[in-house]
RNA sequence: GCCCAGGUAGCUCAGUGGUAGAGCACCUCCUUGGUAAGGAGGAGGUCGUGAGUUCAAUCCUCAUCCUGGGCUCCA
């Protein structure tokens, strides 16, 4: 009935496929090394060394290689787990004599580097989970032990020389197929990714299939990380962090221009999609956040706002409470504090939509806030501007009925797309995020937020992935991911849907039928976070901002003090005309001028000498171009500036 | 919060158990120069903060704050 197990590599070797640089075979849709066996009769192709799809193989072989080095320098290291991922590898250890630090990478390099050129061959044996277990208990590893017990089906061990794995594969034929290999860091991690669990050591590396291509790599490393947000934020002038303000940033002036813009442009969309911008209050009563269920759900995450009177009132009930336990004083201080910072805009415009009496006439009513919203994150997880302390959204709800729902979402979706690409950026990754196991509501709420979600989608065509449990407590949520120079997503925009939250409020309105009807609510922001936002667009442009955005349009560089009164009136009449300009009549010679202006990213600069001077004119210079436009009147200048000084979705046919 | 690394002038960095250095930026002067750094001089730091060891600490130890790389988390 079974078919008998041929081996790739014995069939491949029939086929004549069988070359030295043969290194895994594809079968369907599973990859498998040549040790593997299948079926007689298997559809199997070669990977070759070369090709993309090696690259994991050759990773997970390398972390092979690192555990047998560790475990060889350090013995008693105890091995877990360690898969290839996207940029290279990990493995994490439990050792216990000693922490690993990036000084140790030479010497477990080299370590490595000897096992390589052993060019063991990996061998792979199947074997009853009885004997397997036998045998890591004996070699101690406890945590190979342990997830032994959770594997179902057949279990594999690999070798190679000495060292022996539980493993599933696939791995390269031998080690000397390991030729450029790199460790890059270490970090902790907790087993099994779980905080209660004990934290391992991990360290991670790279590899790649020749020197070349790992030297490649490295490049383009170093290239992201001139890019990187904070380097360029500070360079350019436009952010600045102080330790008085932890995970808070200083939008300077020059970021702070861009800023701005980056909310008139959602303002002017707004306007022109029936959005209603409000102003709200930055502290609550706790109760609001009681009711909206943030309180419960994310309190160790909010600020709470003490006044002299809470700190009374905390005191008397302190006093009133001899021997009480840290644990209760806790509670009793807590329960104090009266009022606490928006850590969101959804309760507060809730209690809007329900301060009068709401016809269904007034649907769908979207109600944008631009609030500045305060999360305590915890430390260590704040990062640049793309996780910060105090940031504000392109926050809006939209309150509407259940008819309404579906075009809402299909709009926004509209909007996304659109916005992200009048700022250059095409790789969107689409998210929908089901229910989370801490959430508010009946199943069949959830199941209807879920399909209006994923029906919008595909009505849209766009390609999408499934994040289940990751959706918010109220409502489960599309996410837009785009990634920052060094290839990390992160999460802009979304849209999540939201019968919850109005039925916590008690929110309804008079319908058609002159009964009271609860809305629907909708979460969405385009941005996102503009602080996020701004951090990921500084890498995406390197800091060279397109003119519709950037601080300032055009640099005046003088040749000659001679000219210094016709720059100021250049400066003048360009500023009348809207557009942004700074002069530099400074003693430099032009070639410095030039320099410094172009170092700060100015997407024109303007020399002005005698010759300009006389011919009431201009020689520019564009950064996008790289390159002489050469003499240009003022007015044909001011046209150019104008026109680029709008997004392209805003700009007149042409 | 957890693991690891770092914090020296405005910026980028070097350095030492005997109270610190470079380049750029800044200030002054000279130079009026045509498309990526003209020249000279000057000023600027209680070496993140607190404690400890020591005759002596920027350097060693501990604590703490901040930052970075990860883990966990992200309404």
């Amino acid at each position: 009935m079974n078919a008998p197990l041929r081996t790739p590599r014995e069939i491949l070797a029939e086929q004549g496929k069988l070359t030295k640089t043969v290194i895994a075979v594809h079968a369907g849709e599973r990859t498998l090394d040549l040790m593997t066996p299948v079926p007689a009769g298997t559809e199997i192709t070669p990977i070759d060394v070369t090709d993309p799809d090696a690259l994991a193989v050759i990773r997970h072989s390398t972390a092979h290689v690192l555990a047998d080095a560790v475990q060889r320098l350090y013995p008693g290291t105890k091995v877990t787990f360690g898969p290839a991922i996207e940029n290279g590898f990990y493995y994490d250890f439990d050792r216990r004599d000693g922490q690993f630090t990036e000084d140790d990478f030479e010497k477990i390099e080299a370590k490595m580097r000897e096992i390589v050129a052993a060019d063991f061959p990996f061998r792979r044996e199947v074997i009853e989970k009885a004997d397997a277990k036998k045998l890591l208990e004996g070699m101690g590893e406890n945590f190979k032990v342990e997830h032994l017990e959770r594997l179902q089906g057949e279990i594999s061990l690999y070798r190679h020389g000495e060292w022996v794995d539980l493993c599933e594969g696939p791995h390269v034929p031998s080690t000397g197929f390991l030729r450029a290999v790199k460790l890059t860091s270490v970090a902790g991690a907790y087993w099994r990714g779980d905080e209660r669990n004990p934290m391992l050591q991990r360290i991670y590396g790279t590899a790649f299939p020749s020197q070349k291509e790992l030297d490649a790599y490295l490049h383009s490393l170093e290239e992201a990380r001139k890019r990187d947000h904070r380097k360029l934020g500070k360079e350019l002038e436009l952010i600045a962090f102080h330790p008085l303000a932890p995970a808070s940033p200083f939008f300077l002036p020059r970021g702070a221009q861009i800023y701005r813009r980056l909310i008139d442009y959602v303002r002017a969309l707004y306007d022109r999609s029936g959005y209603q911008e409000v102003v709200t209050p930055q502290v609550f009563d706790r109760e609001l956040f009681e009711t909206s269920g943030h309180l419960p759900t994310y309190g160790d995450n909010m600020f709470m706002a003490a006044t002299v009177e809470t700190v009374e009132r905390a005191a008397e009930a302190l006093v009133a409470k001899p021997g009480a336990t840290a644990e209760e004083l806790h509670k009793t201080v807590w329960d104090q504090m009266r009022f606490g910072l928006k850590p969101m805009n959804c309760p507060g415009h809730c209690l809007m939509f329900g301060m009068t009496r709401r016809s269904y006439r007034e649907l769908p009513m979207r109600i944008a806030d631009f609030g500045r919203l305060h999360r305590f994150e915890r430390s260590g997880v704040t990062q640049g501007l793309t996780r910060v302390r105090t940031f504000c959204q392109d926050d809006a709800h939209i309150f509407c009925s259940l008819d309404q729902l579906q075009s809402e979402i299909v709009a926004f979706l509209g909007q996304v797309y659109s916005v992200y690409q009048d700022f250059g950026f095409s790789e969107v990754r689409v998210v929908i995020a089901t229910r989370p196991e801490k959430r508010m509501g009946s199943d069949e709420v959830w199941d209807r937020s879920e399909a209006a979600l994923q029906t919008a989608v595909q009505a849209k065509g766009l390609p999408f992935e499934i994040a289940p449990g990751e959706g918010a407590f109220y409502g489960p949520k599309i996410e837009f991911h785009l990634k920052d120079a060094l290839g990390r997503p992160w999460q802009l925009g979304t849209i999540q849907v939201d019968y919850n939250m109005p039925q916590a409020f008690n929110l309804g309105y008079v319908g058609e039928d002159n009964t009271s009807h609860t809305p629907v609510m909708l979460h969405r922001a385009i941005l996102g976070s503009i602080e996020r936002f701004f951090g990921v667009l500084v890498e995406h442009v390197g800091g060279a901002f397109p003119v519709w955005l950037a601080p300032e349009q055009v640099a005046v560089l003088t040749v000659t003090d001679k000219v210094n009164d016709y720059a100021a009136e250049v400066v003048t009449l360009l500023k009348a005309a809207g557009i942004r300009v700074i002069a530099d009549t400074s003693a430099d010679k032009l070639g410095a001028k030039i320099r410094n202006a172009r170092n700060m990213r100015l997407p024109y600069l303007a020399v002005v000498g005698l010759k300009e001077a006389e011919q009431r004119g201009l020689s520019i210079r564009s950064r996008d171009e790289n390159k002489e436009l050469g003499f240009l009147t003022l007015d044909d200048f001011i046209a150019r500036v104008r026109t680029e000084s709008l997004p392209s979705s805003l700009r007149p046919n042409t």
